[in-house]
DNA sequence: GCCGTTTTCGGCCCGACTGTTTTCAGTCG
């Protein structure tokens, strides 16, 4: 047997699927290979124990062709078809597909006519004029494709949570704001609460479709149209990211709602059901008809998204796990958790002042926080190893657990119940030793212990050095466990299942890091930790005031994680979590 | 390639928009 993961094996099955897609292969096919990459991802068992027993084949969306395969992939650590296929596509054709107005179809054809094998070639293809030529294509496909190169040049295509609220937010109230539109709302990814979102979708009732259209278009932030049509209009914003609005009827609201959150493979799964009650489901409605698309009279009657999902036998899924990765399974059973919320959240505890790196003192932090109406707030700045963000060594610990503790009194004397607690957030060395001495950390309210530097240690090395921190019964909380910062850096190399149950047999509590750059541990890993009963801290890490609101954006992210409000410490008032961090 | 109390073959989610056509294929979400 080879070491190779499900993550790895799920990955190149997706590869696989791309791969086939530009041959041109059947699109059912083509499917198969993504949904077989997908049951692997929400798997429970150990693979190579199912390859061994033969339970793979039981999963479903794994029939006879994909269990062989895996089985290969699992028992010599390669796939001679996924060798010979990759062999046989030009590896430049691959990154065509992120082209806008691109697909397979086109992409095969200019390298067919034109034997173009990368973007490099298209570019220059097009500025020939060679392109315009071709059957299906005119001078118009060229443009697209030229500017589409250029954009993409310029531009990534994905923006964080937090840059997409300030955008959906701003287009909402203006939406709102029209006299001529009866309901709006924000779907899609955003409203799915995804780390990381592609494009804005915006949702309008209205009688006056061409009125609300025309003013989306022109809206202050729109620097291009992209295209428009009767219901439908889709538009560059400034800073690049693409929104798009959708036009529907008020009585169609619920529907388009539910059809435009998503997530795509959360609607087919909807439709299918749907078939199998012989109903048919899109965005206008739940129609009692295998073919009627539109027709009121054929519509089942559903005022809410909660309506629609009764009437297929289910109970309301939250937007945030609207994935297709285990939800339907526990809306079947009514067994939905009653997802945590922001205003659950009594306090934090990890973040920093100017003590390091941070901006504001420690006066100035808890009176801020205070105003907001959170009763704790630990502050844990950096060790000394982390020199980079002047971190503190002992004595400037003792000095600032003294300062803490006066304020504290100050705070008392004045008949506050709040309470700052002592902390820090101490460097997990290279072998994983502490940046502290046990006796110092043990003196601390709050120790999270972090990772800072050594990045690109050796998976297993790096798993070790983790295990051997939270091993350490003075430390609380794993911070950032993977390291990651969004479309910047990627997780260092880690086992994270290992990381995971050796906190859930020490009891150290695992880190959501509410930085809009982090948002870590991803929430696809917390059903596995949640299962082992290990807690989720809610941190914003904030390093200036104003990054409170993180954990606002954060327990969206931990609600898509499916997490309740018991499973999330910082829910607990200061009197109960005290005893807990003793 | 997967799947099945209508099926072991013939389906597979669905509709809007664009550009290139002259009724539709390709792309997108």
């Amino acid at each position: 047997m080879s070491r190779i993961s499900k993550e790895e094996v799920s990955e190149l099955l997706e590869d696989i699927a791309v791969l086939l897609e530009l041959k041109g292969e059947n699109p059912f096919k083509t499917r198969a290979y993504t949904n077989g990459a997908r049951a692997l991802q929400s798997l429970d068992g150990d693979l190579e124990e199912m390859v061994s027993d033969g339970t793979l084949k039981d999963v479903k969306g794994i029939g006879d062709a994909l269990c062989k395969k895996i089985t290969e992939l699992v028992e010599t650590g390669s796939l001679k078809f996924y060798e010979d296929l990759k062999a046989s596509v030009e590896p430049g054709l691959v990154a065509m597909l992120d082209i806008p107005g691109l697909g397979p179809k086109k992409i095969l054809s200019v390298h067919e006519k034109l034997g173009i094998t990368d973007i490099d070639g298209l570019e220059k293809a097009c500025r020939e004029g060679k392109v315009e030529k071709l059957p299906g294509f005119g001078k118009k496909s060229q443009d697209k494709i030229l500017q589409g190169i250029e954009f993409r040049r310029q531009h990534g295509t994905h923006i964080r949570l937090d840059e997409a609220t300030e955008w959906a937010e701003e287009i909402h109230h203006a939406l709102r704001d029209h006299p001529e539109v009866i309901r709006c709302a924000v779907a899609g990814s955003f409203r799915r609460s995804k780390e990381i979102i592609g494009d804005l979708d915006f949702l309008v009732s209205t009688n006056d479709p061409s009125a609300v259209i025309h003013y989306f278009s022109s809206l202050d932030g729109v620097s291009e149209i992209l295209l428009q049509g009767e219901t439908k209009v889709s538009v560059r914003l400034r800073q690049g990211t693409q929104a798009d609005l959708r036009i529907i009827r008020d009585e169609e609201f619920p529907f388009a709602l539910h059809y435009f959150t998503g997530s795509k493979e959360h609607n087919i799964a909807m439709r299918q059901r749907a078939i199998q009650k012989g109903l048919r489901l899109n965005e206008y409605g739940l129609f009692r008809s295998k073919t009627e698309t539109r027709d009121p009279d054929l519509r089942v009657p559903c005022r809410t998204e909660e309506d629609i999902f009764n009437e297929l036998g289910l109970s309301y899924i939250p937007p945030e796990m609207r994935e297709d990765m285990g939800e339907f399974k526990l809306a079947e059973k009514d067994a939905i958790p009653r997802l945590v919320e922001w205003t659950r959240l009594k306090g934090s505890l990890h973040n920093h002042t100017n003590w390091s790196d941070g901006k504001n003192t420690l006066e100035q932090t808890a009176r801020y926080m205070i105003d907001l109406g959170l009763e704790y707030w630990a502050i844990t700045d950096h060790s000394k190893s982390s020199f980079q963000a002047n971190g503190l060594d002992e004595k400037r610990l003792e000095e600032q657990v003294e300062a803490i503790r006066a304020l504290n009194g100050k705070l008392e004397g004045e008949g506050e119940s709040f309470r700052l607690l002592t902390g820090t957030e101490v460097d997990i060395l290279s072998g994983g030793k502490l940046d502290f001495d046990d006796d110092i950390l043990a003196g601390l309210d709050i120790v999270v212990a972090s990772i800072h530097n050594g990045f690109s240690q050796k998976r297993d090395v790096m798993t070790a050095r983790i295990i051997k921190a939270v091993e350490n019964p003075n430390v609380h909380i794993l911070g950032h466990p993977t390291g990651r910062l969004l479309l910047q850096r990627d997780p260092y190399e880690l086992d994270i299942n290992k990381v995971i149950d050796a906190c859930a047999a020490n009891g150290t509590w695992i880190e959501l890091n509410a930085s809009p750059y982090r948002l870590d541990l991803d929430w696809r890993h917390w059903s596995r930790a949640a299962e082992k009963g290990v807690l989720c801290a809610i941190n914003p890490d904030a390093h200036r005031n104003e990054h409170a609101g993180f954990l606002k954006l954060a327990t969206g992210v931990a609600r898509k994680a499916g997490l309740t409000a018991d499973q999330v410490v910082n829910t607990r008032p200061l009197n109960a979590l005290l005893p807990l961090i003793k």
